[in-house]
DNA sequence: ATGTACGCCCGTCAGGTTAG
DNA sequence: CTAACCTGACGGGCGTACAT
């Protein structure tokens, strides 16, 4: 997975990449058999664009790929002159072009783009023992709606155990505090005798309020955890570039020193 | 002990995005 | 087109560190 700098200049790894334009003559910024240490690639100029990866076959290098020595060189600020406004279609305004540059991808979609990786998913719906065992594994609290009562959910594989949940202000109208075993505390709608929730005038607006702030609450959770993993991606790919640059610079210093040992013999 | 600043987490709302 | 989903922004609660 590639990189991708933003216009800010901020690393984004996890941000999708255009498709990548492999270029096998590309010279490598360094190679030992050239005269000269540093080599222009002025003959793929043209076709760069904003955005685009260039893969640099580069043989000894520091930085080893599973494809080879294939280097993702990410190209920005590519200034963009040959092209108008007036030449793009529809689809490509430039009020859509600049809402595609400023708007991040959402954290499912670079999720997805990554081919459902590294965040796992959880599933939207599951059973009550699923979940369950879900909670016991990773301390998620799981919600549902429930008739007021005591509740007993059986989880792990088979149902070993048994999790007691116990529910505070369950004789109030609206709604319980269902507390979970770990201390896990959610919300849940009280179910009236006949199933529907007592909510006063309006009783299926109400129910339809409290489900939608139910989701609501349980997306804004799994949005923050997706930032979290996010930020932490974020965080492990500045500590890999960093150490990418350290090497390259040192294998840059140790050539060059090579180079004018060469030329002065 | 009390007050204050700070950071973290949460629930809610609003508005944009996506999927059907 | 619309319902469902996602996420930034906001405000509040709570714990901790520090100064008084």
């Amino acid at each position: 997975m590639d990189g991708m700098v933003d216009e800010n200049g901020t690393v984004d790894p996890l941000a999708p990449s255009p498709p990548p334009v492999a270029i096998s003559s590309v010279q490598s910024v360094i190679q030992p058999n050239q005269q000269s240490v540093i080599q222009t690639a002025a003959n793929i100029q043209p076709v760069l664009g904003k955005g685009n990866v260039i893969l640099v076959s580069k043989p000894n290098s520091v930085i080893q790929t599973p494809q080879g020595s294939l280097h993702a060189l990410q190209v920005i600020n590519v200034v963009e002159t040959t092209a108008s406004d007036d030449s793009y279609s529809d689809d490509e305004s430039p009020k859509k072009r600049r809402d595609l540059l400023t708007r991040r991808p959402s954290y499912r979609k670079i999720l997805n783009d990554l081919g459902g990786g590294e965040i796992a998913e959880p599933k939207v719906e599951q059973t009550s023992s699923e979940a369950d065992s879900e909670l016991s594994s990773h301390s998620i609290p799981y919600h549902t709606v429930i008739p007021a009562g005591a509740i007993q959910i059986s989880s792990g594989e088979g149902g070993q155990s048994i999790h007691t949940l116990s529910m505070t202000n369950s004789g109030t109208a609206g709604a319980a505090i269902v507390q979970y075993a770990q201390g896990q505390e959610f919300f849940v709608p009280v179910m009236a005798q006949s199933g529907n929730i007592t909510s006063g005038g309006g009783e299926d607006q109400a129910r339809k309020r409290e489900m939608r702030l139910l989701k609501n609450r349980e997306a804004a959770r799994e949005c923050r955890r997706k930032k979290k993993e996010y930020i932490k991606c974020l965080e492990n790919r500045v500590a890999v570039l960093e150490n990418q640059n350290k090497a390259l610079i040192d294998e840059l210093k140790s050539l060059k020193e090579l180079y004018c040992k060469q030329k002065t013999e």
